[in-house]
DNA sequence: TCAAAAATAATAACTGTTACTAGTTTTACG
DNA sequence: CGTAAAACTAGTAACAGTTATTATTTTTGA
């Protein structure tokens, strides 16, 4: 049995969701959508931008990033990339380096299994954070 | 100010808590860890272990999984290795490959702030599930 | 225009985790 | 030893992020 709409409807809401994702490359959470968007939707709910979170998540129209804080983040851009996650402030920000799929390959190399993606989280201390520890 | 306490005492809990984790590497959640180890302790409490966690994670013998699940998961191997998860069972396995260290390198090679260590986690199909699902 | 399907707002419920408190265990030292 | 201070615990309440429910509204296609 199916349990997914037969046809998806238009969303202002939805579609406003998204713009905000598109549009500040910020890894929000779903609390962070909610607020910027009640400016424009005064009366949406927090469980709406959750079910949008989801909906598009399972659409792969964005991803999640589950990085050890106390809430999910998501990602607009679903293009192969990696995050950095700084200790001290604990902001994401997109890593800028050559692309390293082919650790894929080398994690198949000794597993049964069939492997068809990654997430990598790198650590560490942000570029501001790191100033201020050497103060 | 320091909030730690001055020394640590023995708690007869707590070593039930790393001996269980060090035993099952299985990646276990606080709930699997505290159902485990009620056997021996009838009365323990879910916050001694979620308590314990912390600490143990603080102090860096064991290491703490976000890897998006509903609930936490923690490992006693603090050794450099990889992770597996099942889309399908949402099993976490160790993944059995060369070390891929470098790749902070790499990371760092356009980046301002200081790269300490990075997590990675692998998604796909996990032996089993491959089968079941080409049956 | 109108009925069916999809989506929403509002709210309640749920779940993993943390905080609090009174009482117990451990430890250091006389 | 005995004992007092510090560390730790059980039990429970509180909290935060997320999901489920329901009555109502919006969207869509004929």
């Amino acid at each position: 049995m199916n349990t997914q709409p037969r046809t998806m409807n238009k969303s202002r809401q939805r579609d406003a969701i998204v713009n905000y994702i598109m549009t500040y490359h910020n890894h929000p959470t779903a609390d962070t959508i909610y607020n910027a968007i009640k400016k424009d939707f005064p009366n949406i709910s927090l469980g709406t931008v959750y079910r949008n979170l989801t909906l598009l998540t399972e659409l792969g129209t964005i991803k999640k990033l589950s990085c050890g804080g106390t809430s999910e983040h998501f990602d607009g851009d679903t293009t192969p990339h990696n995050h950095f996650i700084c200790n001290q402030c604990g902001n994401i920000t997109d890593l800028d380096m050559e692309n390293i799929d082919f650790i894929n390959e080398l994690a198949s190399k000794h597993f049964d299994g069939e492997i068809s993606g990654h997430n990598i989280y790198f650590y560490g201390l942000c570029c501001s954070c790191k100033k201020e520890t050497t103060k």
